[in-house]
DNA sequence: TTAGTATTTCGTAAAAATACGAAACAAAGA
DNA sequence: TCTTTGTTTCGTATTTTTACGAAATACTAA
């Protein structure tokens, strides 16, 4: 990463490339809605395959927007509310909301 | 475009992907500042060639952020009031800000 | 031990994003 | 008319994203 950028431009970066597909759009709307689910859950509501919707959720997953908890045999994803937070904290900042 | 997502989502996706680069962020908080800029005082101040810059420009400008004014021989670019506005408020709802 | 369930990882293909330098452009000034 | 200035477009290379189906994994239940 070249070291011009400030660490608040990077991480809004980072969290908007996070939001920039329509289906990772709609797995935060759900989980903020009801703060947990299954993969399978999603999968019932997307139009994509389960293998591209677990690279979603391993994307979201990097950027620290949710986390997974096994939970045998399926995997329940949470909202990472702490990282949700910073990330809300900003968007608001950058867009004096 | 698949016709499952809403407009909403499709809306906060678009958004979020033209700022979904550092360099993007960097113009749109320039812009926030002092409203309108031309191309060189963003080259001046960013680590990448003056194509690159014309090519996140162009980007901002098809998401509806920006607005570029012929001012011979320059251009000046100025923020999209009223789509940053609409996007703000997408980003609101989307986060219960 | 075998079968079933939920999910991921792997392999791969196609499309999009990022970056650069060279060339083109359009208007202003000599 | 020629040159300079600020900027974009073109051509191209590299990397990343998005997508799929097949195979692997991990745990449960029969």
């Amino acid at each position: 990463m070249s070291n011009f950028y400030n660490s608040e431009q990077i991480n809004l970066a980072r969290w908007a490339k996070a939001l920039s597909h329509p289906a990772r759009v709609h797995i935060m709307q759900h989980l903020s809605k009801q703060s947990c689910c299954y993969s399978g859950d999603l999968a019932e509501d997307l139009p994509i395959a389960r293998s591209t919707l677990s690279q979603h959720l391993k994307e979201l997953k990097a950027a620290g927007l949710i986390q997974g908890e096994i939970n045998p045999p399926r995997i329940k994803y949470c909202i990472n509310k702490d990282n949700w937070e910073i990330a809300k904290k900003s968007f608001k900042s950058f867009m004096n909301l």
